[in-house]
DNA sequence: TTGAAAGCGCTACCAG
DNA sequence: CTGGTAGCGCTTTCAA
C-alpha cells in the first residue's frame, strides 16, 4: 500500500508542494503546518518514493562502486571507507562484485549509468578502453583504481606495484633466495597482472642467479591453496613464495602446512595488502602495505570535486607500498635443504 | 549529457513508444526499425534511466538485503547465494550493514522501502518491535533470518541455535571440560544473544560440575582477540572457549597463540558458522555448520513467493547446525596442569 | 507561507 | 507494427 504525496496532503489539508517542502526542510513552513504535515506522514507511514525524488530533482545522492571481489577483505576496506565518507556527507553507496568477469564488469557499469549515479568508484583490476570511452561518455564523474588513465572526467589511482613488487623481491634475494614463485590471480582480462609482470621484471634482474615460475589461480583462500599445489606438484621447489595479495597467501600457509613444511623455515611466504587477516594468520605475514582506507576516502573527495568543479583536468595519485616485515619470512637455505616435499 | 528516449526517437525517426519496445524487446518490432533504434541507442550512447523506469513501470527489478556485518564471511555468503539466485531470475540485490547499529537499522530499512525493493532479506541478529511493525505495513515481502516471527507478508528462517550450542557444549564435555568460556558479540540491542543464552542454560544443566563465564566483544578478528585478553587477564582459566562465530574465533586463535598456548593441548576453540576460513586457521576449527547458501537461496525464493501469491501467511524455516569436527579441540586436562597464563 | 502546474524519463494503454 | 498520450510520485518555478 505505498502511499503518496498526495494522500499526505489530503491527510494533512495542504498541497502536496508543501509536504514536499517539510520533508526536505526547505523554505520555511509554519510551524503549526509542519507538525500537522508530520503527523499525517508518521499516521500513514508514509515513505517518499526515492525514485521519484531521484527522476524529479535530477540528481541522484548515490554514489557506486565496483569491485572485482568483495569476498577479499581488501575490496570490503575500501569500501568501508568510501562508505563511511559517503554517508558522512549525506550519500548512499551501492555495490557490484564483477567476480573478475569482464562480462559482469560491463553490466555493472551500464547497471550504475542507468541509476544516474552521482559518482563511480571503478576499483577493478583491467577494464578495456571502450568501456572507458562509455564511461567517460556519461558525463558521470569517475575515479578509477588501478586501471586506464586520467582523463575529462576520471580521476585515477594507482598503487605502485612496480615498487611493492621489487622491495619485496629485493628483500628476499638478500635473505638468500634464489628459487622464487610468484602466486597470483586471473585479472578476467589477459593472462598476466600487473603485479606479475612487476614480479617476472624483477627477477629477471637478477638474470640466471635465481629460478623463478609463476602460477595462477581464482582469487581466494582456495585459489591460494591450489597454485600452491600446482607449483609443488609440478616439482618446483621454491625456497619462497610471493603471493598477490595477503587472502590467496594465507591459503597458500594452510597447503604449506598440511604438507608439513614449516614457514619460513622450509618456505618463506608473502603477501600483498596487509589485510587485518594478515596478521591473523599463522605466522603472520609479511606483506606490502596498501593503505586501503586512504584510497576509499581519496576516492570519495576525489568524486566529490569532480562533481562541484565542471568537468577539471583528470588527476593521477600514485601510492607507494610500503613493507612490513613480519613472521612468515626467513633467510633461505636451512629448512629447504633439510626437508623434501613429499 | 543524459540522454532520453526522445533524443534516440528522434535520431532513429520513430516514437519513443517504439524505441521503449525495442529496449524491452516487447511487442513485435519490424526488423528494419529495431535495427536503426538500436543503431541510434548505440551511436548517442544511450541509457535508460532507471528510476524513470521503475517508476512509471510501478514494479521494481531490485531486491534489498540488510546484514549486521558484511565483514564477516558469515553475511558475504548468505548475500553471494541470494544475489546468485537473484541475477538468474533478472533481478539485482542491494546491500547494506548496520554494523550492529540499531539506528543504521532504521535508516537502512527506509532506505530500501523508499527504493520500493522488491522484496527484502533481513539478516540482522536484533530488531524491535515497532521497526518490524513498519515493514510490515509497507507491504514489501520480507524475509527475516533469526529474528521476529512470521506474519503478513514475512517469512522467517531460523536457525535453532539452541541445539547448536547445546551439541557443541556436550562433545566438550564429553571430552573432560569442565572449565569453559563463551566469547559472544553486541547485538546492537540488549546485552544479551540468544546465542549466549543458550549457552547459559547448557552449562547451567551440568549445574556447579562446570564453571563458565561469559565475555562480550565486537563481531571480528580484534574482537575476538580482546575477549580473550580480558577472559584471560582477568584470571579466568578455561580449558575450553566457544565463540559465538568462527570470525571472532580465529582472533582467540591468535591471542592464545601469541601467550604460548597450544591450541587443543592447552585450550580448546570451537567457532560456528563453518566459514570457509575455519579451515584455513591454524589449527582448523571444530565448528557448528550453517547452510549460507541454502538460506541465501531460501531467502530468495520466500521472497519471490511473497510476491507472486497475494499476502500468504507467512512460514517459517528452521536450520539445524551440523557439528563438524576439527583439529581446534581436544580432551581436556593436560595442557592445562602443563601450564599457567603469564 | 502556501498552492497550482509544469515537467523529470519512461511505460502502458488505446488507436490506427 | 507504430504513434499519441496519460500518468508514475516527486521537485520546482511562478503566483498569490
Amino acid at each position: 500500500m505505498p502511499r503518496n504525496l498526495e494522500e499526505v496532503a489530503k491527510l494533512a489539508g495542504v498541497s502536496t508542494s508543501t509536504v514536499s517542502r517539510v520533508l526536505n526542510n526547505v523554505s520555511v513552513v509554519k510551524t503549526s503546518t509542519r507538525t500537522r504535515v508530520l503527523k499525517a506522514v508518521a499516521q500513514l507511514n508514509y515513505h517518499p518514493n526515492l525514485h521519484a525524488r531521484t527522476l524529479a530533482g535530477g540528481k541522484s545522492r548515490t554514489i557506486g562502486m565496483i569491485a572485482s571481489n568483495m569476498e577479499n577483505p581488501f575490496f570490503f576496506d575500501v569500501f568501508k571507507a568510501l562508505e563511511a565518507h559517503a554517508q558522512a556527507s549525506g550519500y548512499e553507496v551501492v555495490v557490484a562484485n564483477t567476480d573478475y568477469d569482464p562480462q559482469h564488469l560491463v553490466s555493472s557499469i551500464r547497471l550504475m549509468i542507468g541509476r544516474r549515479v552521482a559518482g563511480l568508484a571503478v576499483v577493478v583490476s583491467e577494464m578495456d578502453q571502450e568501456l572507458i570511452q562509455e564511461l567517460a561518455q556519461s558525463q558521470i564523474p569517475c575515479v578509477f583504481y588501478d586501471v586506464g588513465s586520467a582523463r575529462r572526467n576520471i580521476t585515477n589511482i594507482r598503487v605502485d606495484y612496480r615498487k611493492g613488487v621489487e622491495r619485496i623481491v629485493e628483500y628476499l634475494y638478500d635473505l638468500g633466495h634464489r628459487s622464487l614463485a610468484f602466486i597470483g590471480h586471473h585479472s578476467g582480462l589477459g593472462p598476466t597482472s600487473e603485479r606479475e609482470r612487476a614480479f617476472v621484471a624483477s627477477v629477471s634482474r637478477h638474470g640466471s642467479d635465481v629460478e623463478w615460475r609463476t602460477v595462477v589461480d581464482r582469487d581466494g583462500l582456495d585459489g591460494g591453496r591450489n597454485a600452491t599445489r600446482e607449483l609443488l606438484d609440478g616439482g618446483f621447489q621454491p625456497s619462497a613464495i610471493i603471493c598477490v595479495n595477503d587472502f590467496m597467501a594465507v591459503g597458500v600457509l594452510r597447503e604449506l602446512r598440511e604438507r608439513g613444511l614449516s614457514v619460513p623455515g622450509d618456505v618463506s611466504v608473502t603477501g600483498f595488502d596487509n589485510i587485518k587477516l594478515s596478521e591473523y594468520s599463522a605466522p603472520p605475514l609479511t606483506t606490502a602495505h596498501i593503505p586501503r582506507a586512504k584510497i576509499g576516502e581519496l576516492a570519495f573527495t576525489a568524486l566529490m570535486q569532480n562533481e562541484e568543479t565542471v568537468l577539471p583536468a583528470g588527476r593521477e595519485v600514485v601510492i607507494e607500498p610500503e613493507l612490513v616485515l613480519r613472521g612468515s619470512t626467513g633467510p633461505a637455505g636451512r629448512g629447504a635443504a633439510r626437508k623434501k616435499v613429499s
